[in-house]
DNA sequence: TATTAGCACTACCATCTAATGAGTGCTAAA
DNA sequence: TTTAGCACTCATTAGATGGTAGTGCTAATA
């Protein structure tokens, strides 16, 4: 192995050899590295010594440039497409030029104005800002993009409605706090009447309102579970039409827009990538798993190609956060793009948007 | 003009020339044609006089074969694509070879088997069931499709529920016979009392349930322009609060799935025809026309290329259809594909799927 | 008269051959 | 430690070539 040219101090004295002081990268080699890879995300071409050595701030020949990116390449920084090609990132590479951003830089105030939410305006609900949110976040970022609605189990019940269909289904709405209706369909065994249903439903309101749904189904299954006959009858129903209507519905949904964004770009003109990506959103559960994820904790995530283990999915960044109401994390945005996208643009976009996003959710919510 | 030799009896009679009998094509011209379209899509490749000389039933000499084909071409049905290469069917063509399908071809067991829904079973309401049934066609097809939500207008009010949010805040949850939950905010100056809802809750229902949204709101502008006085004040401030509850809020939503497996498809691949493909399914509205069209008659409909008027979708053929449920048509489904698809397999997809969603949506629906 | 065989012609396509050029690695000099 | 120089590699491009699938036309044929 050559290089050791490049031997930092501490490395020389902790016997580290090459680019590394310490396990880290020495300055010059970061440099590089990093100019490399702005290079590559704006040209999306294999970057050259040539080419670097004038783009780079300060003077370093060719010659210079190309032993530290021999070093860099043996580093796992980087690889050649081919023998006679210039260089380009890995996602090793990838992140860690995520990791050395430090000032999340600021969206333009032009972008600004751009994100905005009108459907607000027209009385429109959760699911409509989403979609709108989404919407024009592919538009401006150019790639795919996906959000999660409101997960039912965090969210507190403002209000549940009971609506006798025929004798034996009852339509059953929940509204939330944040401001998501949800309704579905439960069968019953015996019929009943619109007024019985009307006082179940008030029982349940009464007791349950502003309760989480996680919190309702553990009370009601503390009902089930004391002993039955304590309680009079119409508690007894209503516990138990109260199990149906509160029990886990929908999955949580995800609205996707922009998939076709991704194919104008140049990095998935290949069949196969094309192919994988279109299994990719078709299976939502996995994008849906990482969306997820992201909502546990705070800020903006990073899963860059490899990282995430969903297979059909490596080739591309995810970058993901989430948005909330006054009270609670409601659900994640984010952009899938190209391993090679403008890590800074989209992701002072995501954050962005999610912000205004929770702003106009908040002023939405029902509190 | 060479190609008299093909000169029918009528046509020799009243003077028409080449492959025209009464402005109609012979009957061997037909043949001809059909074969190349049949070929065409098959293979997506140019069609030329030898290979279809085998492929046909009759036997014809190549040399014949391309004094027809040569006709053809005159009259717009084929074009080349270069000197030397075989046929091409044009829109023109497709028109013809479609308009000559006469008994639609049923849809082969195993297809059938494939085509069902299973959302019904858990209790999902109609947006969820719309969404299973385009997933499942665009999956099937291998096209993408488009399925457009029950028009608001003509379905009728099963309920109406009017929840207080804050002060100036009224949720609207309309529950129309087909099965759909429609919710949206209402604003308001002065505040009310959830119990005061609950009875213009109640007269709204006993007043209006079973009634077009359509018939409602011209009920409403009737009692509006009637003398306001007459009315006590209950039904004042009832009838204005519905005026807002009624007012037309969602124009009509679309869902679509599959726009991916389009540009699998060779026939997009020049990236001009992708670009022009994101801009039509960006911009939902035009295509929402087309749906909208299709429910006014029965029966599917065809759109070939040229022959819808938006731009962004020539080179495209739609098939669309109906689903309805007991008493009303409800919206359209449909298939958007290259003009070279498979029409008699498509349209059988299309009808079934159509069949099938619609009566689910009875099974669903409040009657 | 309608059909067909034959033939010249066209244009795409795949293959091959340089020639080009952007890039590298290595070595020796500064 | 850096850099200039040089040999080398390999993708890409442009031209040239032969093959092929197709055409249109004409003249012979049924």
């Amino acid at each position: 192995m050559h290089g050791d040219f490049l031997l930092g101090k501490k490395a020389a004295v902790t016997g580290k050899r090459g680019l590394l002081e310490d396990m880290v990268l020495n300055e010059r080699a970061q440099l590089v590295l990093n100019s490399i890879i702005e290079n590559y995300i704006q040209s999306s071409e294999p970057i050259g010594s040539r080419t670097l050595s004038k783009s780079i701030g300060v003077t370093l020949s060719p010659a210079t440039i190309r032993n530290i990116m021999s070093d860099l390449a043996e580093l796992g920084y980087l690889i050649q497409t081919h023998t006679s090609a210039g260089r380009v990132p890995t996602d090793k590479a990838y992140r860690f030029y995520v990791n050395s951003l430090s000032t999340p830089s600021s969206v333009p105030e032009q972008i600004k104005q751009k994100i905005t939410l009108v459907s607000t305006e027209q009385g429109m609900q959760v699911e409509g800002i989403l979609a709108e949110a989404v919407h024009m976040l592919a538009d401006l970022t150019k790639f795919a993009c996906v959000v999660s609605t409101p997960k039912a189990s965090v969210s507190r019940l403002q209000r549940i409605e009971l609506i006798k269909i025929s004798e034996d289904r009852i339509l059953v709405i929940l509204v939330t706090k944040a401001g998501v209706v949800r309704d579905k369909i439960i069968f019953v065994k015996d019929s009943h009447s619109q007024d019985f249903l009307n006082s179940v439903a008030s029982f349940l309101n009464e007791k349950f309102k502003n309760h989480s749904m996680q919190e309702i189904r553990e009370k009601i299954h503390q009902y089930l579970v004391d002993d039955r006959n304590r309680y009079h009858d119409l508690l007894a129903q209503a516990v138990r039409l109260g199990k149906k209507a509160f029990e886990l519905n929908n999955p949580g949904e995800m609205l996707i827009d922009g998939q076709m964004n991704l194919l104008l770009d140049s990095h998935f003109h290949k069949q196969s990538s094309v192919r994988s990506l279109i299994d990719a959103f078709n299976q939502k559960s996995e994008i849906m798993k990482i969306l997820d994820d992201s909502m546990r904790q705070k800020g903006v995530h990073i899963f860059i190609g490899i990282e995430n283990d969903f297979e059909q999915l490596q080739g591309c960044s995810l970058i993901t956060t989430s948005y909330r109401n006054n009270q609670n994390v409601l659900g994640s945005i984010g952009v899938v793009g190209p391993t090679s996208m403008d890590y800074k643009r989209i992701i002072s976009m995501v954050e962005y948007t999610a912000k205004i996003l929770s702003e106009t959710i908040t002023e939405r919510s029902y509190d």
